[in-house]
DNA sequence: TATGAATGAGCTTTCATTCAT
DNA sequence: GATGAATGAAAGCTCATTCAT
């Protein structure tokens, strides 16, 4: 890794915690090149400008995700219940080596700054979770409802939990991640 | 009808669809005073400042949630079930009657802008469900989990759900919302 | 006097007092329209604009106190010193009825606000006094310095006087009077 | 020469300029910055807002006449004539460098957009003066008049002459500022 | 006649971006 | 490559002025 690499990184890093923090459009780029050590003027050598930078970010952090939960997923397994698992384990995987990355895709989905190629691989990773639920409904084992709200749902649990883990309010144990993980199938499956 | 509240009304409407797609910090006073139909100096006759705008916005909409959720509120049973369907009801209710405001209220409650009082508003309703949450969890009838995590769960849904009927990519019918209040339950509660 | 003249003279009187306080740039209308207790519209049933109002003033107020001056004036009389006390009587006598009016010529006669009414009836007032400083000079009596440094001596020692009296530091008495105007006797007069 | 300093200078150097010649809330920021030869901006670099610019440019012109007049100041004597003399010429000496800067301290003493440092460093220059009169009065050198007054007498006279000699009405000659002097003198002076 | 709600031009200030060093 | 001083476009906000009532 060479050093401008380093930079690259710390810029991004320093985009991201304030990005979830205060928002893209309550986020300055002074603030930015302060958090992560640089000069401003550099951000500019690594990003066109701020809205390059907070694409990258993006593209980047979906990109991460979807491969975390590609990442040994038992694609011809016909076990729905076995696919939830390995989803929301990687899931959990994720936030724990970067919560905030997790935190910022949650926040900044419908960003009016996104660009096309952000909402494509966001689209990439919605599909597959789409995929997923339809192919469960329809072999029946999960609820006739809109893919969006199921995966809100799970989104939603799973983000909230995650931010009571950083806000130290609760203890990550193995058992209330279980107990997350089955809320979340609970949720979505026909009893 | 006063005049000088129509106008009020419509800036705090405009604000809000404002607010809901391009967050706080991305909304301009000019965009809000073109949409609203009012020249930019008037919104400042009405609000303080753009902060003040937000954050009676943000009090408006929490208050009235708050007052609809505990209109008609089975507060002596001892059914869980039953409040539940109460609560869901309500949400549904004051989503179809102003779906941005709960959008709102979603994708504002940690903004930096947010004042005193706009914290407490919020706070009287995330106790109120905590509450609930607590008391199922004391009868053993909603799981052992952080409450954060089971609200932002129901609120993942109800989110999710009321975006795609905003969209029309759905249509809201009886057993849509029935389904999406019984994966509610069957969420948090212990199977 | 009828009713509108009355309401002429508050919008005046606040204007005074608020352009002696604040300047002209720091007083803004609705200042002098809650001072003078009318509606900010009522302002421009009297008044062109916010400039015609300064001018207006500005214009009386010279006027009365050129007025004031010639009141008795002992023309004819060849005794500077005579003419002297006159002025001086008749200064005191205007800032006594009207020491805002007196703080208000000395701190704009500069205004980049003033027309060329005012600019002209300030030069009545200041061409008066110059030909008496230069009949003295004349006569060997005054000093044979300019007389703009020697009226602004006179005028400066008049106005710090009357800023005391005003402020209470200092009790206005016929020996105190008596000593200033012997001050600025002494101080343009040859010995 | 540092270069900001520089720019520090000319942002301060056009700003008294305007201020002496439009007053404080007739001066635009860009009307400052155009003078300067700066972008608007950039006078937000160097001054926290245009309150700090002026309480700046205020206190700096304070702290130059009072070490111009210290500057050499008889302190030991108890030769009041020598003393007066002594202040008389170093403000002489300080117009003649920035006659601006003097027209300046004069018509912003009583701004409402100064701050507590800027009063008070005002008080000092004031409880000099002061005390120089009060030691005067003790002597029965000095007329029991105000001190208040008697310093004004003064100014205005220092700051007519000057405002003649910058518009080239009259010469600057030595008899002048003798003529000047000696009739400040007489002025405050017991015959 | 008197009003004050409404306006928008223009103010003060911020900040994404550039560029000389 | 890295910087941060400098910039000016555009933000938030004020206020002289208008006009419907």
């Amino acid at each position: 890794m060479n050093l401008s690499e380093t930079k690259r990184e710390l810029i991004l890093d320093a985009a991201l915690v304030l990005f979830v923090d205060r928002g893209f459009d309550g986020t300055t780029v002074p603030m930015i090149s302060e958090k992560a050590g640089v000069g401003a003027g550099t951000i500019y050598r690594y990003f066109e400008n701020k809205e390059a930078l907070v694409n990258t970010l993006f593209q980047e952090c979906v990109g991460e995700l979807i491969e975390t939960i590609n990442d040994g997923y038992p694609r011809t397994s016909d076990d729905l219940r076995e696919q939830f698992g390995h989803i929301a384990n990687q899931v959990i995987r994720y936030a724990k080596k970067n919560l905030n990355a997790l935190l910022f895709l949650d926040s900044h989905t419908n960003g009016h700054y996104l660009d096309e190629a952000s909402r494509e691989a966001y689209m990439r990773l919605r599909t597959f979770l789409c995929e997923f639920i339809e192919r469960g409904q329809k072999n029946k084992v999960i609820r006739p409802l809109p893919a969006d709200a199921l995966i809100a749902l799970m989104d939603g649990a799973f983000i909230a939990l995650n931010k009571c883990i950083k806000a130290g309010e609760i203890e990550e144990t193995p058992e209330l991640l279980a107990g997350v993980k089955e809320a979340c199938w609970d949720a979505i499956r026909i009893h």
